[in-house]
DNA sequence: GCTCGTTTCAAACGGACGTTTGAATGATAC
DNA sequence: GTATCATTCAAACGTCCGTTTGAAACGAGC
């Protein structure tokens, strides 16, 4: 009856991937239905438990389609750098391209789809279904410490903690920047230029990088007033 | 029969507020029923209704009820460095902290609800809810040009695009940073000190004004050899 | 041409959703 | 005590949800 595990009926199961991808970015998961996503696809309402079994196992195959690519991608522009250094510490821009820059390449490819899943993804760390949560747990701990460490020896003199919190912030810059085009037009009118995919990158690899080599905060906060919440 | 413009009953509003507040963060807006706010707030639940007139109202309350006030102590923020300045252009450290600084003592608001809000409201910039966006929009349009405008004096040599985009940067790593805390330990292992709720504006402020004032990319992208997505 | 496993289809399932209703309750003014 | 108002309450409304079903259509192997 069911093929839940096969690999059968390209044609059926990548519309319903194509379509759920584009309609989760637009709606969330949650206000997106199993109907909308089959009449866009154009498959019956059926074949989305068909295929993939459940709602929930759809949502994590459209994950699971792209990001294993993307962190293999990662992991091995981060060895290639490696390679290149003959074990002596990366420089930090090199790092952050490994990991960043590719993720903003994915993000500018319009034609494949790479540009629409990098958008769902950057509003995805911000969802806090458990189920996803964990998933993209599972999906990310083999890149994570290979890219700590490596930082770790690139900045000798920044505390490991604090490199960890940068590495959020940069992280939060990027899925904020590809996610968040609407708020972008909030703040300034500016649109993102289609012709010129490339310019996130751009604009985007200088700031991070300011960022993760910023000086470091004295021991004494300061911060003025602590003021109260109304 | 309905008093939607009233004032009263404060206690049960309120309670409305806090519980839909609280739930918002959790699960989404979707995923929220108002089952779930109305049997957390102990009320029954005809009272959303009878007290908003509807869910889309209630959601619009919970953001007017602390944004407004948010919005405008960064204006006050703002002028108080203007008026000190006599007229000179702000540095951007004093642009940074009266619109991130005073957002994050707001975050660092565990008593009084105001770090869930701001984790509501990171969480919100990339809600693709027409209404929601719109809300946002609406509130914003009064404070943003002030800043925009303060960051245009203080940086004359950074082209004003160039200044918008980072701004842009910075709201998604400050925002990233307040909604995201589940991605921190899924990052790092990293938790949030709860006994010191400066501790991530004493990280951020430096990240933020670090790529704030980064080195600009010279005309010709950097980008090595661009690849497409599998 | 028949068989068998795979895929598609229309229809229905029980349940949860936001909203509405009309009566009960409570408080205030006369 | 009675009239008047705002508020609370249990119950029900119609709709949409994710999922299941059983039969129809399809396609490859013999």
């Amino acid at each position: 009856m069911r093929a839940i595990d096969a690999k059968q009926s390209p044609d059926t199961r990548e519309r319903i991937l194509d379509a759920a991808e584009a309609l989760f970015v637009e709606h969330g998961f949650e206000a997106t239905s199993m109907r909308l996503i089959t009449g866009r696809a154009g498959v019956n309402l059926a074949a989305i438990n068909y295929h993939f079994g459940s709602k929930e196992a759809l949502i994590q195959d459209v994950f699971r389609r792209r990001l294993t690519w993307l962190n293999e991608a990662r992991l091995s522009a981060l060895e290639r750098f490696e390679k290149e250094a003959g074990g002596a510490p990366l420089k930090p821009h090199q790092i952050v391209e490994a990991f960043f820059g590719v993720s903003l390449r994915m993000a500018a490819d319009t034609a494949h789809g790479g540009h629409t899943f990098m958008r769902l993804l950057g509003r995805t760390y911000t969802e806090p279904s458990a189920f996803v949560r964990q998933f993209l747990a599972d999906e990310y701990a083999a890149v994570v410490p290979r890219f700590k460490q490596a930082l770790f020896r690139a900045l000798p003199d920044v505390p490991p903690e604090e490199i960890l919190w940068r590495f959020h912030f940069m992280l939060g810059a990027m899925s904020y920047a590809i996610a968040g085009t609407d708020a972008l037009q909030l703040v300034s009118g500016l649109e993102l230029d289609e012709k010129d995919p490339e310019a996130l990158s751009r604009r985007l690899m200088p700031f991070l990088l300011g960022g993760l080599r910023a000086p470091l905060a004295g021991p004494a906060a300061k911060t003025r007033n602590p003021r109260k919440a109304a």
